[in-house]
DNA sequence: TGCTTTCATGGAAGCGCTTCCAACGCAAGG
DNA sequence: CCTTGCGTTGGAAGCGCTTCCATGAAAGCA
């Protein structure tokens, strides 16, 4: 292990000064390009890692950014896990460090971690905590935060969001445009600027089509996947054709209720979901649903961060990130023999 | 926001030196109590939090610990989630940060990110990953390390382990014990130590009783919620009115096989699985599995890797958790009307 | 050619903390 | 009453890096 190469050795090495080799390293300018790659080549020779630490103490930044899960007793579900992966692989990327903040006792500790400690830079936070309160603290904190999904009560806070109205109205559509007479769905929280704009995008759909919406094929939930399972029955006895639930835990509930009743998907009922977890792809048979592009969601978010921070009063950004559909086999296919 | 608050005006406002300041917040002897307490108590009125980068630049500790979830394309399933969650939960308890690694397209790099930079102190590597190639560099390159299951060509390493065999052999007989008469069992990769000794269980099982295997009984597979679906079939066929899954994920894919063929659980077949993830529990029907003690591990785990951290040249730990079994409704109840 | 401007460069000051070491005060022992 | 020794204390030296600033050389301009 030659874990102790340090910059003053890397820049003995290539006969210059520590200020420059610090610059030629960290691609400022006031390098001369030749000077550049001389010291780069030198420290890879060295195997030099930069120690992050001292990098931090001196230069204020981290290098590590905070992604809050959830908090409480909050389970990672399977949309959580998925982002939570892909939020790994995109701090890696972009050569940070990813933090993971789940449910520490105290919010407001948690929060005092983040700020006090510099042990952390930014934090993101997933769209399944966005509605706690503590969340308003951390942004009101002025904490560089990014949030994944939309906060139900500020617009001035940076937010990576999947388009959920649109994307919800095509999924829903493509029930109705595959056979399907009467389309049932069961919601998220309404607490929940996703799960309404879910709900949003339902309405949309039938209304682009004429159709009236019968209230009472709206199922109200939680996106939880027993919660799904145990709506089964009600859904089945509102004589709906189709179902659309909003997020895949709900829809694979739903799904396991169906089976178990020897009902036939999509022949019997037809179902579609959100989200797109690898849960959902490799499950039997294969939801049909709206896929989160979730290294999209990441990068996005980890880039958002990484501006934000460079700012000292930026301006909130608001990137939208465009799902597609998965066609799986819980619905008929658009057009069977070509239209 | 008060986050400037430095050790030297708590030392200045406590009347001391910064020396003695550190001591005192640290614990360390050669202070007096009295002016321990002092210390302490300006350090909370003036809301003194210590930056974790000049701690660690000057200590040489980090505070962070990593977590090594998986590499390369695996996903996150609901054993990873359960453990990366009660993981977060026992580093926060113990005042440690923990920082996600979870593939890194090369583990070189990850390990060089782990050892070099000096952002973590140690790492928690996963059962998931134990058997990848980089997993030795790093135990060669002598990070502290703490595995969460054993290695299969090494035992020179600290381990936190689950009871697999005996667990295994209870919760078999408990099949066996309660009407079954022929119980089959689905394996994980034979590579995998936990794998195969939840194997060894099985046959321990049949052994206590007298009971011949039928070797046609084992069924090889790969812990994939899918792979277990896929064996529905197989595993009907082959007459057994009993499965011992040993883990969850492909436990849930038999269930949800049984589930579509209209096989009754526990009647037509019981079935028992290993890990005992949130999912299991909430699952429907809910299902009879050894549950892992995951807070348990991860306390344990979290806490070895201190330990190891302490010392220069620390022997290798070995700690062994034991699991409880879990009675869900995939299996007939123990005595039904008192033993 | 002599001036200013530009730019690469190195010196050196910290960032906030830990810890070594010397200094000091005090109690016990000679 | 002076010495020895112990335990408490503060001074100060870094930990490895970034960045401000002054320097000097090269380049641009008249």
């Amino acid at each position: 292990m030659a874990d102790d190469v340090t910059l003053g050795e890397v820049a003995r090495k290539s006969g210059v000064s520590m200020a420059a080799a610090s610059r030629a390293l960290n691609s400022k300018d006031g390098v001369r390009p030749e000077v550049r790659d001389r010291v780069r080549l030198v420290a890879e020779a060295l195997g030099y890692r930069p120690n992050r630490a001292a990098r931090n103490l001196a230069g204020g930044r981290s290098s590590v950014v905070g992604f809050v899960v959830g908090s409480g007793e909050l389970r990672l579900d399977s949309y959580g896990a998925s982002l939570v992966q892909s939020m790994a692989r995109a701090a890696d990327a972009h050569d940070e460090g990813l933090m993971l903040l789940m449910d520490s006792k105290e919010p407001n500790v948690a929060v005092q971690n983040l700020i006090g400690d510099g042990l952390i830079d930014g934090v993101i936070v997933s769209a399944v905590a966005i509605g706690e309160r503590w969340v308003e603290e951390l942004l009101d904190a002025r904490v560089p935060t990014v949030l994944v999904g939309e906060h139900p009560r500020r617009s001035d806070v940076s937010v990576v969001n999947v388009e959920n109205c649109e994307s919800s109205a095509q999924i829903v559509g493509h029930l109705l445009d595959t056979g399907c007479r009467s389309v049932a769905t069961v919601t998220g929280p309404m607490t929940r600027v996703d799960a309404s704009l879910r709900l949003q995008g339902y309405r949309l759909a039938h209304e682009r089509r004429g159709l009236e919406i019968d209230e009472r094929m709206i199922f109200h939930s939680d996106f939880d996947r027993r919660s799904g399972y145990e709506l089964t029955e009600t859904v089945v006895a509102c004589g709906a054709d189709g179902v659309f639930g909003s997020n895949d835990e709900m829809s694979l509930g739903l799904m396991r209720g169906f089976g178990e009743r020897g009902i036939k998907m999509p022949d019997d009922i037809a179902i579609a979901g959100f989200d797109g977890t690898s849960e959902t792809e490799q499950g039997v048979p294969a939801l049909t649903t709206v896929l989160q592009p979730f290294q999209e969601i990441a990068n996005t978010a980890i880039e958002t961060l990484l501006r934000l921070m460079e700012d000292s009063d930026p301006p909130p950004l608001e990137q939208l990130v465009i799902p597609e559909i998965f066609f799986g086999e819980t619905t008929r296919n658009p057009q069977p023999g070509e239209g």
